[in-house]
This record gives C-alpha cells, sequence and structure tokens, in this order.
DNA sequence: CTGTTAGCGCCTTCAC
DNA sequence: GTGAAGGCGCTAACAG
C-alpha cells in the first residue's frame, strides 16, 4: 500500500506548477509552453505516471467501454466476429466487454442488464435463437444506449443493424445447385420464429422462381437446430414422397448432422449446401459441397465502425433518428465439385 | 441530454434530506431511522435509480474488473473456459475484460498492456503458444496486479496456476493404449519451447516406464501445432523404420489433421489419443479413439475463485507470498474400442 | 501562458 | 438519527 501510482497531483507538487498545468501539458493543450510540457512529460515518463482511467471515466461520464452480446463464442462464425469488433474499437481506445448469450432468451436478457448498470457506452447484439420478446432492447432505447445487432437480426423497426444478404446467398446457393443438375432442392430452416429463418425461406421462393422452379412447400422442414431436431428434419425429407436430391441447410452444423445421419442410414447422392461457412468443415470428410460465406469478420468491422459513429454523435447533438443498416454481399464458397 | 440517470442528489433533494442520508439508508446502514429508509428505498425503485459504477470504482480504486487473456475464443476448450470464467465472476460481480491473443506473443503483451491501464484488479491468462519471453507477466508483478495462470502456464517461479495433470491423462491414455494391445505408441508433441510439451514428453516417458515399456525417441515427434506442422511430424512417423500403431497427441486439431492426413495417404490402423476431448470430435467419422478430457469449465471456476480469493487479501493486507496451484484431475473419454 | 476554483457521484469521518 | 464537509483524480470554465 506504499507506491500508489503517481497522480497529476504528485507531478505538480514535485514541479511546483498546478495541476491543471499538468493535465494540459499531458494533453497538449496549445496554450501551455513548450518548455513546461517537457517538464512535464518528462517527469511523467519518469515517474511512470499514467493517467487513472476510472476517473476520467467518471468526469466525462462515458466509459469507453462497448457490450457485446453474441450467443457463443465457440462456432468460428461469432469467435471471427469478435475479432473483427475489438480490432476496431481498440484502435479507437474502446474496451469491449464481450458475453455469451449461450442462445437463451433469458441470460440475454440478464446480460443486457448488466451491460445496462455497467454503463457501457453502446452495444452490440446477435440475438439468441430463443428470442421472440423484445422489451430488452427497448430497454436500452430508453436509456438512450445505441445498440447496432448484427448478423441476427430483431424484427423491430428503426433499429441499426449490419447482416449479410441472405437473398443473395441462397440465390447463389440454389443456382450452384440448379447448375449442377439438381432437381429437388430442399431446405432445412431454423426455427419458424426467428427472423433468419423467415428470410431464409423467402429468399428460398424467391430463388426457385428466378430459376422458373416450382417450389414444393413439402420439400421445406425446420429443425431447432439442435443434433436431433436437424435429424429428425433429414427423416421428414427422406420420408415425404419426393426425395430431395439436394438440401440447402439453415448453416453448416445442421449440414454436418444431417450428413452423419443419412451416411447412417445408408443414404447417398444428396448435396448439401449450407450457410456460415465455418472452418470446421475442413475436418471434414463429409462436409457440405458449397457453403455461403457471410464475412463475420466484416460484419464485426462494420457494426463497431457504425456503432463507433453514432456515440460520437450522440455526444454532439440529439441523434436524429436515421436507422442505419447495411446488408453484406455473400460468397459462395465451393468446397468440392457438385 | 434532458433526462440524466438519477443521483443520490436527486433523491436526497426530493425527499429534503441530506446525500449522506440516503447513502446510508441505500446501504442499509444501523443508524437510519427505518421510516427515513424505506422512504429512500421507495423513491429510488420509483426513480428507477441505479448507482452510478463509475463513481464506485473511482471512489473506492477498483474497478472490478478481471481480465483475461486466452489464446482464441474459437476451439470449444477456451470457450468453456471462458463460461466458467463469467459463471464465476458475474457471482461476485465482477466483469470480465475478454481479450484473443490469436496465439501471438505480441499481441498478447499490447493487451496486458491494455489491461493494466485499464486497471483491471487481476488477470487470468493462458499463455500463447508463441510466448518465450515473460517479461510483460513481470510488469503486472511489479504492479502488484494478481494474475492467475490456467492451462497454459509459463515457466516462472512463484506463480499462481490451475491447470489440469497432464502426468495423470497421459498415464490414462498410455493405460488405454496398451489395454488395447498397441505395441508401438508414438507423441506427436507441440512446440518444444512450451511448458505444456514438455510435460507431456516427461508424462509419456514416465508413463511407458510406469507399464515396462521401452521409450523409444524416434518415437517422439514435434508439430508447431499448424495443419501442415501436424502433417509433417505424422509423415515423420510414417517413414520411420518403426512404424507405430498408436500416436498420442498434443490436441485434437493434431489428432484430426493427422487422421485426415494418413485416410488420403492410405494408412490405416494407427489409433489416435489425444488431449481436450474437443466437442468438434462428435462430427466426426474420424475421430481419435480417445481424449483426453481437461475440464476446461473446472478450470474456468477454480482460476477465478482463486483470483477473487486474492483480491480480497490483498484489499486486506501484504499479500503473502505464497504461490496457489492447482492440479486437475483429468478423466480419459473412450469415443470408440481400441 | 498559467493558476484558481468548482464539480462529477459517492462514501466516510466528524460533529450535532 | 441525521447533516455538513472533505476528498478520490481529473477536466474545464473563468480569471488573471
Amino acid at each position: 500500500m506504499s507506491d500508489h501510482s503517481p497522480t497529476m497531483k504528485e507531478i505538480a507538487r514535485q514541479l511546483n506548477i498546478s495541476v491543471s498545468t499538468v493535465s494540459r501539458a499531458l494533453q497538449d493543450h496549445y496554450s501551455i509552453g513548450l518548455r513546461t510540457k517537457m517538464r512535464v512529460r518528462k517527469l511523467a515518463t519518469e515517474l511512470n505516471y499514467e493517467p487513472n482511467q476510472a476517473a476520467i471515466f467518471f468526469k466525462q461520464k462515458k466509459t469507453f467501454m462497448i457490450g457485446v452480446i453474441l450467443p457463443n463464442l465457440s462456432q468460428d462464425f461469432f469467435a471471427s466476429m469478435v475479432t473483427g469488433i475489438e480490432d476496431v474499437a481498440y484502435k479507437k481506445n474502446y474496451t469491449v466487454l464481450l458475453c455469451q448469450s449461450r442462445d437463451e432468451q433469458e441470460r440475454e436478457k440478464q446480460l443486457v442488464n448488466a451491460l445496462r448498470s455497467h454503463r457501457v457506452d453502446g452495444v452490440l447484439i446477435s440475438i439468441s435463437k430463443e428470442t421472440t420478446d423484445y422489451e430488452h432492447f427497448e430497454l436500452l432505447q430508453r436509456h438512450k444506449i445505441p445498440v447496432v445487432f448484427l448478423d441476427r437480426i430483431p424484427k423491430m423497426p428503426d433499429i441499426h443493424y449490419i447482416a449479410s444478404s441472405l437473398a443473395t446467398g441462397m440465390q447463389q446457393a440454389i443456382d450452384f445447385l440448379i447448375s449442377n443438375k439438381h432437381k429437388r432442392i430442399a431446405l432445412i430452416n431454423g426455427p419458424r420464429h426467428l427472423p433468419a429463418s423467415q428470410e431464409r425461406l423467402e429468399a428460398f421462393r424467391q430463388g426457385l422462381w428466378q430459376k422458373r422452379r416450382k417450389y414444393d412447400p413439402s420439400l421445406v422442414v425446420y429443425s431447432d437446430l439442435s443434433r436431433d431436431g436437424s435429424c429428425m428434419a433429414m427423416q421428414e425429407l427422406l420420408d415425404g414422397k419426393q426425395r430431395p436430391d439436394a438440401v440447402i441447410t439453415f448453416n453448416d452444423y445442421v449440414a454436418l448432422d444431417c450428413l452423419r445421419y443419412i451416411k447412417k442410414a445408408k443414404v447417398e447422392d444428396i448435396s448439401f449446401v449450407s450457410f456460415a461457412n465455418e472452418p470446421i468443415c475442413n475436418y471434414m470428410d463429409n462436409a457440405p459441397i458449397a457453403s455461403v460465406e457471410q464475412f463475420p469478420y466484416l460484419q464485426g468491422e462494420k457494426a463497431t465502425e457504425l456503432l463507433l459513429q453514432l456515440l460520437d454523435k450522440q455526444a454532439g447533438q440529439a441523434s436524429d433518428h436515421v436507422a442505419h443498416h447495411e446488408l453484406l454481399q455473400t460468397r459462395l464458397v465451393v468446397h468440392r465439385p457438385g
């Protein structure tokens, strides 16, 4: 308890000048003489002075922290996203408070509350797959804490978000399968209530229509994204009278689970195309033949840039309520010939 | 900018009492009359009063934040570890500042610095695979910021750490292979400089000796843990005059890479046992037959508990320089018969 | 160019 | 039981 880290006061004392002079010297304020500046800075480095962030935050009524809530970190998709977020945030001197909702709505709400009580300046969220109730997000709005959603977007009006264009991705997937002579293309979608599922479905119909193919509702089934759920969905397709020769899945994990399942069931010659393009597929013999790359790192970067921009604006004046959003292009990554 | 969140001052004003009374009422101080307490609390909840953490941190010279540096989050191993850390930290009202070193020493150093300048109360680290230089850790010590290492431990004297008992795990792996009639057991180790590699090697020799097997140095090769590195290591084993019939690998990823590699090379009947027991293996047809479970969630919990304990002590009095550490038992998880 | 002063929100003596 | 006052480290408005 003897050697606290030195404060401006200490520097001021040793130099026989006032604290405010020290403060300004360190901020390179124009009104301070070069001589004094040098003296201050010299002593500061000698003493290993470091500003007390806590005091600064307190004073400036800003924490320079942004909260990030993602469903989980173990999917490479989200891990990359985090990296993109961190890279941008650190560059601008913001700290990232990272949390996992584990895809549970309850935990997501708790986390939103925790972040709020920690007075984060802004929040980035990919909503959990359970989330159907948006009151916690509205709470943030009411507290005037800017929020940018990314990749998994709630159905709310006037929100800021960054996502990838599922419509484009789906079209790419469909085009690829059709050009590889697949005739009956099925869709294993995610939970019905998810906006992401609804978008995929819409894009699926749209995509088939573009190619003058008939849309057959019996070729669309739903998984809760658990392993069992995906297998059941797959079985449903197998039981149908029109067995598909290609399947587009909600994401790579669904595809992997299904591939595993049909292999056990000795079913062959069904091709899979999925979303996310997880690197995990590189370890598999049995991977989807193609996957829609959604550029999570880029999404993270863009979302963070947008958020920081909002924070700047907010500091300046009343935030004009213009909701900003962007849909990033996707790219179909082909793992092997169809 | 009109409606700031309410402060004690505001409550005091509305109730025509002093701020200190409000403060004490909220802390349930004994010297405050029950009536006043109730009045204060009622108004506080009505106004949605929430203490300004920043002010409290500032005042208490504590940030209630712990920094966590892990190599990456996309390995399930570390993601689980984080969950364990978060669960304990949140329970005690600490916030977790999570960072990825991406297994780069340079970034690790930067992060240590960033955490220090943010005045985190303590730090948890799993060191990067590149880290050979420990000066940034010593820096933390000098600043009296408690550090607990977990799973990947540097070779420094008197440090606190939690890890899993690689010796036990290795013995379990060897016993399992031998009881499954394997004769020539090889080891694909990680980079030589890593303490974790050195421990595995030592345990490997020890384990063979326990079973009265001869230790053959030509059956130990090294990978830099990249995919290519692992394949080269595998090839080295294949080229040896004594081709092994079983291989123990540094971790699951190495095993997966090798399995893929030998499958392409049409090599069969080499069994793999690895470390970490990553869930990713559940997706594979070609997985190691067993893996040493290292309980990352538990490690995270224990390490955090230890760190928070250290923080308590530190607040109390001079920290007795007793280095605390614990080795957790491992468990061999068998994926299929050997 | 530099010093003085005040205050951010909260806690904590000390006094009544 | 309660109030008044001071201070944590730093910034910024106001005086020179």
